[in-house]
DNA sequence: TTGACTTTGAAATATTTATTGCAAATAATT
DNA sequence: AATTATTTGCAATAAATATTTCAAAGTCAA
């Protein structure tokens, strides 16, 4: 596809030294030129907003806004181009299921670094580190993250509580036994009108009884009110399409990883999970 | 200084729907967020154009144009960040938890269509959809995957049956309901010795009924005997370390899509999950 | 159910941004 | 120096974008 740098190379007519200046400008300010209006970038170039407009329709374009919009264009490929993820994904290219999928997920995966950091990650394992107890609660397509975060936990010997698939407003039970010391995780997606009660008195709840609370979201997590201690929010760029929760499962591993490693001791490594465990000491008690 | 982020994270005012749909759709999308105008991102995120304006202002900007602006420091924060010192970047990456998890996640699903073929897809799919009832069973860390499972077959109205986290010889008590035309999905990871009484016997026992079976597994999965029906083994280059199951999570995911398009009439496309439909039920029912 | 309150969308208005016509200034040619 | 062509800046106009108003629809509590 043809840059815009191609086009001004490219073009045959005669360039006056507004026109230069303008130009010069803009290659060398990239960044800023794709915001700019037609006067800010007159203003920048020290030219007349009207010799803007008129460069444009000289390079052949309709108006000043199409030569911005190629500038966009041009800048985004090139921040494309830093991004290894597209070549691989630029292969695969017939569309089954399978490959579809495939290729959406791993796109996603590599946008996570971008809304979740490894310090908010250490964040909410120290808060896990120091739990007594560790509440965890998810519905909806955040049940198979409850499910795998309360394995991991268990197997560093952390206290966990969980409540699967209960109505947010069902949740003020399960929450009675949390006491100072104890955490919360949640896991909230797409959360626009279902929690508005549940939701809010738990964390206000967990805060008022010291429990520290770590939510673990998607986009719209900042939205939520009140605050949790540790706010985690995955986004994926084609939010909406799927319920899977490959991102967020990501995460919720890096922090069980980082726990094992602020625990050693107390971590079971190399067994399969706590009923292996239990078997093995039934066997080793009949002997 | 304070991001987009903060000032949503901090807002202390109510948010409607619609305004979590739009700071979602900008999380999800800053990088053409940043070009758009009210009216376009308004078309994008499905709410109406007033209401961009109006988030703006509740957000504490003067308008949309000063929120925008904001959106673009951001932006241009994050590309400075990345760009130009690459390489410091590169070391801490790779130190981090999270990003070492992301990169061997990312790696992972791109080698899952070389163990895993649509067809194999296909026909899993085509079994679950003649299927009467469809029993489902995981234990350790395949209970995610059940659970998951289980979620996408309801919604495509689906009779599912779910033994969680049972050892394997109490397995039997709840295959007795399998029948003739019924099918068995069952998740086997690193199978060496701990299924050579339950498993055979189950996958026998459906043979005997006349009910099909299925297994995802990892790359154990061929020593498996007897053969189920449909076998599909996701192998991933660095097995063993992770219990994480991404790969074969895609493959249940692309299982339930092909046969969400084999029985499209089912489907219940849009609705959240079960319980949602049952109390629009319930509200319809009371009117 | 009613009635207060909130949210939303359509249309009207205001504002900003882009474009064009025209005349003055500049430079080039004879 | 006078004529012509070219470029520039100003001001008027057009287009687009943003904002506000207002009525209808929806929500919630009594």
């Amino acid at each position: 596809m043809k840059t815009f740098e191609d086009t001004v190379k490219s073009f045959e007519g005669r360039l006056t030294e507004s026109d230069r200046a303008l130009i010069s400008w803009i290659f060398n300010n990239p960044e800023e030129a794709v915001y700019f209006s037609s006067a800010e970038l007159a203003g920048q170039a020290e030219v007349h907003a009207s010799t803007v407009v008129r460069l444009a329709r000289k390079l052949g374009y309709g108006g000043f806004p199409a030569m911005r919009s190629h500038i966009r264009t041009d800048a985004q490929a090139r921040s494309m181009a830093l991004t290894p993820h597209q070549q691989k994904l630029d292969q695969i290219k017939t569309s089954s299921n399978l490959t579809t999928l495939i290729e959406s997920e791993t796109l996603a995966l590599s946008t996570v670094i971008n809304s979740v950091t490894q310090e908010q990650i250490d964040d909410a394992a120290k808060i896990l580190a120091e739990a007594g107890t560790v509440y965890i609660i998810g519905r909806g397509s955040a049940a198979p993250l409850t499910t795998h975060l309360e394995r991991r936990l268990r197997r560093n010997a952390v206290r966990t509580e969980v409540a699967l698939n209960l109505q947010w407003r069902d949740l003020a039970e399960h929450a009675v036994g949390l006491r100072s010391g104890d955490a919360l995780v949640i896991f909230a997606f797409q959360a626009p009108a279902s929690l508005p009660s549940g939701y809010a008195a738990l964390v206000q709840h967990a805060d008022m009884v010291g429990a520290k609370s770590i939510v673990i979201s998607d986009a719209t997590g900042p939205t939520l009110r009140p605050r949790p201690n540790q706010l985690l929010c995955v986004s994926r760029p084609d939010e909406g399409k799927l319920q899977l929760r490959t991102g967020p499962l990501l995460v919720t591993e890096a922090i069980a990883m980082t726990l094992a490693q602020l625990n050693p001791g107390q971590a079971l490594e190399g067994l399969g999970d706590l009923e292996e465990l239990r078997q093995k000491r039934q066997s080793e008690g009949g002997k």
